[in-house]
DNA sequence: TGTTATGTACACCGCCCTGTGTGGTTACCG
DNA sequence: CGGTAACCACACAGGGCGGTGTACATAACA
């Protein structure tokens, strides 16, 4: 269809230049990361003209800051919003990441960027309150004695997770996992048997 | 100074501009970034001709290596090497670091750096693999029914802890030493008691 | 004293970066 | 069919980057 519809150089014309940009980005941002990853190469990778890419975000800083915006439905919403778990399940849910999963890309750049007051790492630390929160929310849920503790704890330990996947280059999740697992032991002392039981028959 | 390096000859070298320009290198690299530190501003900050820096280091990336190799001795050693507290305590010490600390230089170089066959990325994962070592060592001794795991994830929550940290620009160490605790509580069932005990009384 | 390693001063190179100017082209929509 | 908004091609500005060339100064040692 219109894809087959190329320019002189072979790029794609017509709209959705924008869209074609951001998921360049998604890719781009998180194999190289944003220091190493130029404009030209990201709009060449978009198979958009720089004048364009220009005309969509006032600079990169900007391109950046939507960069980081688009991983919240896939990534937070996806696993609280499953209703077929219990409330334990899902505290355990989040630490079963494919081993596909670079990085946080949310770590990722506030290390990049190193500025704290950037538009970008303003959102990373809304998003990592965000996910303590919704953590919280299910441990309360769950009937944890103190859900905030919990959920600030195991959001603690997916950044830990994180940070030594990246450093170790080897897969820390299983790991987290161990202590997650602990902790709700330790926190969920009534209804820890039933909930054990739920999850040997999810539905 | 005191500090005197041996040439091919075995006559003294002069004045310590290398020491200099790593002691810039401590403060600009974790300060600024290392993407965002130029050898301009190196030097100058190091009061150092960039001639003379380029001399003794064949690049930047090995002078970010070098960077990278003057930290073990004031963190890893100093707390691992006190035997004024018990193994208990030690597993725990290393939670108690002051505020003053930025961020794990070692995950913030690797980050930047993005790459892990580059030197100094190699060097992080050393480290970081001889820091689980060091809190396998004290577990064992503390009398762990499973040491490599407690190291393991005392390590992990180190790299939490700091990575949380940098995110959020708020200190998430004490959340880190309350999972500590608990882990190390349910791992030294037997000993337990009088690991505890022995905290009141360190000698 | 003279020699040599060490360090200085500073201009300079080539590269890549973000970002723009200009003018032409294409797709959609009334 | 005509108008307009979106897009393209390409060159280029301006600056910072890592790194070098050249010529000179100094400190330590023989």
């Amino acid at each position: 269809m219109t894809e087959l519809e190329k320019g002189p150089t072979g790029r794609r014309r017509g709209r959705g230049a924008r869209e074609r940009i951001l998921g360049a980005s998604q890719r781009l941002f998180r194999e190289q990361g944003i220091n190493r990853t130029g404009m030209d190469q990201l709009c060449a990778a978009a198979e958009v003209s720089k004048r364009t890419a220009y005309q969509h975000f006032a600079g990169k800083d900007e391109l950046v800051t939507e960069y980081l915006r688009r991983f919240d439905p896939a990534v937070l919403s996806d696993i609280f919003d499953r209703t077929d778990l219990t409330p334990r399940q899902r505290l355990l849910a989040v630490f079963d990441v494919p081993p596909t999963t670079p990085l946080c890309p949310y770590i990722a750049t506030a290390v990049e960027l190193h500025d704290p007051q950037h538009p970008a790492s303003q959102y990373a630390r809304d998003y990592k309150k965000a996910v303590a929160a919704r953590l919280t929310d299910a441990a309360r849920e769950a009937g944890a004695t103190d859900p905030e503790q919990l959920g600030e704890q195991l959001a603690l330990l997916i950044d830990g997770a994180a940070a030594r996947t990246r450093v170790l280059n080897a897969d820390a999740f299983p790991t987290a996992a161990a202590i997650a697992t602990a902790l709700i032991d330790n926190a969920l002392p009534a209804t820890a048997d039933h909930d054990r039981q739920a999850e040997e028959v999810p539905s």
